[in-house]
DNA sequence: TAATTCGGTGAACAAGTGTACGCTCAAAAG
DNA sequence: CTTTTGAGCGTACACTTGTTCACCGAATTA
C-alpha cells in the first residue's frame, strides 16, 4: 500500500480519537498524548510521527472546527434564498448545527475562553470570519453604513454564540424556547441599528 | 494562638495560593492539589483538613468571584445615582472591574464554558443573579413589561460578558475602544426593545 | 494536672504522564 | 536485486499526580 496514504490514514485515526475523547467532558488542553494514542490504537511514540505536540494537534482540530463553521454559514445563506425570514432561518440553522455537531461547537465555544492563548487566538480568527461575512451581508442587503453594520454584526454574533454556549446544556425543547428568545433579541438589535442609521442619515 | 483562627488562616492561604496560580494561564480544573499546597507552603496532605477535593475548593473560589460580581453591581448602581448615562456608567464600571480584578473575571468567564459541569452551573447561577437584578431595574425604571425587560436584560448581559471576555486579551486603550462599541451596541438593544414595547402597547 | 482533640506532617504507594532511544520491516529509490 | 527511508513499536526513565496511614505536639477540655 501507498506509504503516504497509510500515514494520512493513521493521522486521521489520531484526529478522530481526539474528537471522540472530546465528546466527553474533556477540553483540548486536558487531553493527554497517551490517552489519544490509546484511543487511536497506536503506540504513544508513534504520535510524534504526525505532530510534535498535543498543542499542534489541538490547532489542527480548531482549524477543522472552523471548516464546520464556514459550512454552517454556507448552508444558512443557501436557505435564506428560498425563505424570507433571515433571522429566523439563520438561528434555526445555527441551533441545528449545534445539535448535530455538538462536539465541534463544544470545542469552539470552550476554547474560545479556554486556558491556551494559542487556541483562543485560533478560535477568535474563525469567529472573526463569521462576523466579517455577516457585516458584508448587512452592508449589501440592508444598505447600512459599514460602521453600523460592523457594530450590528458583532453584537449579533456575540449574542448567538453566547446563546449557543447555553444551548449545549439544554434539551431539545428548551433549545427551541431559547431560539425564540434569541430571534426576538436579534430583532431588538436590528431595529435599534436601523434607528441609529436613520438618525445618522438625518444629521448629514 | 486560637486554634480555630489558625485553621481559618491556612484555609485562606490555600485560597490565595489557588488565585495566584489562576493568574497564570491555568484553569480551575487544571490546578493540581500538590501544586496548590506547594504554593501555599503546606504539606499536600494538609489540604484535606480544609477541602475534601480540589473541586470543592473550586466551588469556593467561584462563590468568592460571585461576591466580587455583586460588589460590582452595587458600585455601578451607586454611581448611576449621580451620573445620568446609565449604560455608559455601567459599562465603564464593568470594564474597570475587569482591569482591577482580572483574575476573578478570568475565572468566571473561563469556567462559564469550561469542562466541569459543576463549575459551569455555579457560574451560571451568579450570572443569573446579575441578569435578574438588571431585569428588575428595567421594569421599574423603564416601565417595560416583564417579558421584554427579561429579554433585554439577558441580551445586554450576554453582550457585556462576551465583550468582557474579549477585553481580557486587550490593552488599556483597546479596551476603551471596545467600551465605546459596546455602549453603542447596548443602545441598539435598548432602542429595539423600546420599539417592540411600543408595538405591544398599540396592539392591546 | 491529666486526657483528649485535631491541624499539620513525612513516608509510601500505585498510577499516570512526556519523551529519548534503538529496533523492525515493508515501501520507495537506486 | 540491493540500499535507503521512515512509519510504527517496545522499553525505559524520570516526574508528577491523588490518597492512605500513623504520628507529632500544641490548643482545648475535663
Amino acid at each position: 500500500m501507498n506509504r503516504q496514504a497509510q500515514k494520512q490514514k493513521t493521522r486521521q485515526k489520531i484526529i478522530d480519537a481526539a474528537f471522540t475523547l472530546l465528546e466527553g467532558q474533556k477540553s483540548l488542553s486536558s487531553l493527554s498524548l497517551r490517552e489519544i494514542t490509546r484511543e487511536a490504537g497506536i503506540a504513544p511514540t508513534s504520535f510524534y510521527r504526525h505532530f510534535s505536540n498535543v498543542d499542534e494537534l489541538g490547532l489542527t482540530l480548531v482549524d477543522e472546527a472552523g471548516l464546520t463553521l464556514r459550512q454552517l454559514m454556507r448552508k444558512a445563506r443557501s436557505r435564506i434564498q428560498s425563505n424570507h425570514s433571515v433571522i429566523q432561518t439563520s438561528v434555526d440553522t445555527f441551533m441545528e448545527y449545534i445539535s448535530q455537531q455538538s462536539t465541534v461547537f463544544r470545542l469552539l465555544l470552550r476554547e474560545r475562553s479556554g486556558n491556551s492563548a494559542a487556541f483562543r487566538f485560533a478560535v477568535s480568527r474563525e469567529v472573526s470570519h463569521f462576523t466579517q461575512e455577516l457585516t458584508d451581508f448587512l452592508i449589501k442587503d440592508n444598505r447600512l453604513s459599514s460602521e453600523i453594520a460592523s457594530l450590528q454584526a458583532e453584537a449579533m454574533v456575540k449574542l448567538v454564540f453566547s446563546a449557543g454556549a447555553d444551548a449545549l446544556e439544554l434539551t431539545e425543547v428548551e433549545r427551541q424556547q431559547l431560539s425564540k428568545r434569541v430571534v426576538t433579541q436579534l430583532r431588538f438589535i436590528v431595529k435599534g441599528a436601523e434607528a441609529f442609521a436613520a438618525r445618522d442619515q438625518r444629521s448629514k
